[in-house]
DNA sequence: TGCGGATAGTTTACATGTAAACAAATCGGC
DNA sequence: GCCGATTTGTTTACATGTAAACTATCCGCA
């Protein structure tokens, strides 16, 4: 479909509502990462509440699935994208659900191990299929190479964040 | 830091790749643009930090300069990605900083004007540089056409968001 | 042995995002 | 003119995400 012309005034700034054009091809690639990132959100969220999780609770159950055997707290929050302190309650709430359960490890009292629970692993099983689904629906329009052309780009867009400096700020020296 | 899906996608794929050589791109795709929006997000966030704003924040002040005149709530809310109760707060919050006035209007007395402060203003202005750079920075490695490529294959993933039926829900009818 | 620092989790404080219920004001039809 | 539906915004309840401070443990090393 050749009706992208050659100025980058594209959809999404039509979406937006903004009357003048992107300032640059940067901004407007940034920009459309947010936004199809909140839309694909907000269709996961709503299919993961008719099962009674929210995202975060169902990236941490497939976390736990995909590893196959207890994890310490923090090794989950590290796969997570978000930090630390979320996760005491995020894993509170799973246990009272009974989706997960906590063993504090005997050599090293520190840590704690959080364990998928059967009925957890049920749950999962019964979300797959709706869950590949969506994935499907979300993106089934684009061909194959294009949908490993979005992977590509957005994999190298990635590639440089951990480097940026963010203007203004003092430079972290971990 | 893991910069590829290998953890809480591992079984499900691996599953998959046994019963059939195919790999759904689809998922991958996806994946991608939410862990890039992470990523993106996280690098916004320090920065607005630094100027007293979160990013919903931001975003207001951004619409409200962009339109360049007073707005109603609801027509602020619907400019941002997400829904409107949200906006009570966000607005209470700007207005403490007096960042902007709310303004009920005279002639339907439901509909309040928000309106921005020369103080905004000029925050806004001063932001306006190292937001730019940030943009630079984040993409600033990809190629005009790649980043052209990129802006054209996420407008075309949004293009059926509206459409998809979420499994296992009753289709809306708004 | 015992201290200082590092590590694993938790708690607290605050800003969002979502859903549901509600109040105030306006509009439409009769 | 009046009643009910609609529109606009707010409130309430709950789950996150972020930063900072705190607790319990463990580890290295003198």
């Amino acid at each position: 479909m050749a009706t992208k012309n050659d100025g980058n005034t594209g959809r999404l700034q039509a979406e937006l509502k903004k009357r003048r054009p992107f300032e640059s091809p940067h901004q407007e690639a940034v920009l459309n990462v947010l936004r199809t990132n909140d839309q694909f959100q907000n269709k996961f969220g709503r299919l993961f509440r008719h099962f009674g999780l929210t995202p975060s609770q169902y990236n941490v159950l497939r976390i736990l699935r995909g590893v196959g055997k207890p994890m310490p707290c923090l090794d989950i929050a590290s796969r997570m994208i978000q930090v630390v302190p979320a996760i005491t309650g995020l894993i509170d709430r799973l246990e009272a659900q009974e989706l997960v359960a906590r063993d504090r490890c005997t050599e090293d009292r520190r840590v704690i191990f959080v364990t998928l629970t059967d009925k957890a692993r049920k749950l999962l099983d019964q979300m797959d299929e709706p869950v590949m689904g969506l994935h499907r629906g979300l993106v089934g329009h684009l061909t194959q190479a294009e949908l490993k052309e979005l992977s590509r780009l957005l994999e190298k867009a990635r590639e440089r964040v951990e480097s940026v400096e963010i203007p203004g700020d003092s430079p972290q020296t971990p």
